[in-house]
DNA sequence: CTGACTTTTCAGTAATTACTGAACTTTCAA
DNA sequence: TTGAAAGTTCAGTAATTACTGAAAAGTCAG
């Protein structure tokens, strides 16, 4: 794959553009975007040619890639190159995201608000500010928990607690 | 206010950190996170002065977090200033967070897919991409359906689907 | 109206983040 | 064991984003 068609160029550049928005950047974005559509295990070259990017910028932006763990590393016979291919189905996928997000952004603020909470409030003010990271944490603890939960369901559980949700409301 | 204590400032700073992970810049989290944590309504010369940014850049900040509808704003008897209070509780703020982010982040890309998919796959390839982009539509479809429903609900109800999501899974 | 007080805008600059090319390291077939 | 192919690192530079100060615009009591 050298050229891309106008209809994987429009996925392609809009993953880029979304990608900032994203904590990802627009070549990680483009890069993902373009195993995602590939019918086979695309190359880093082949990636570098066809988004126009430098050769390292594709480097860097597999590795960051992999440490979300949403491409996958493979081998293809008689070819030393490493190949990449998405890591699993559309929620797979989704769910390694909220996941990894949940590492980065939210597991440190628990971590802050759980250590402001020990603190002996030194004033009135202070303890109204504890009141309300008590409030903030709870919440994140309570919607992490649930997340948690859901993530570990199976796509048929998931419709199912869904149409669920649905009566209740 | 002009003087954060050490656990105000704890919270305030790190806000100022995680908002760049967010789509909000430092300015913009440090504001929040201050509004969050008072007590009673500040005001903008307040804001820049405890936490030593510009006026004009308070300004900017406080224009975008009216945006996110994070932050309403409230006029005190006598005084011309303009006071600004967080807009809800925080599992509001959660909510109007993740709306704001939908129509944002979600809602366009859903609209690129929509209209990758009405067309008509020029060669095998597309059509295998089309395929991968109507599994991802398909998806966020559905999630964004779910959350809609979730979102609408009041504490009480929410908390029971979480127990039966407890259950099921 | 007027003018003091408040908020907003924006051009210029600072700070941050993204990207490249060249040098370096690793891998593996011969 | 060698060297060509593949992959990585990183210092320098480009591009983007954040922030400021000064000037403009809006607001309201007198």
């Amino acid at each position: 794959m050298t050229t891309l068609s106008p209809l994987a160029y429009s996925f392609v550049s809009h993953f880029g553009e979304m990608g900032s928005r994203w904590g990802i950047n627009r070549t990680v974005g483009q890069i993902y975007a373009l195993i995602y559509l590939s019918a086979l295990p695309i190359h880093a070259d082949d990636m570098a040619e066809t988004l126009g990017f430098s050769r390292s910028n594709v480097s860097m932006g597999l590795k960051e890639l992999q440490a979300w763990r949403l491409v996958r590393l493979r081998h293809m016979p008689g070819d030393r190159r490493e190949y990449f291919e998405p890591s699993g189905n559309a929620w797979d996928t989704f769910r390694r995201l909220a996941e990894e997000r949940r590492r980065r952004e939210i597991e440190p603020t628990l971590s802050m608000l759980r250590d402001a909470l020990m603190q002996e409030p030194a004033s009135p003010e202070d303890a109204h500010a504890q009141a309300r990271m008590r409030e903030m944490h709870d919440l994140i603890e309570q919607l992490t928990q649930w997340f948690d939960e859901v993530s570990h369901m199976d796509a048929q559980t998931l419709s199912k607690l869904m149409k669920m949700g649905a009566k209740v409301g």
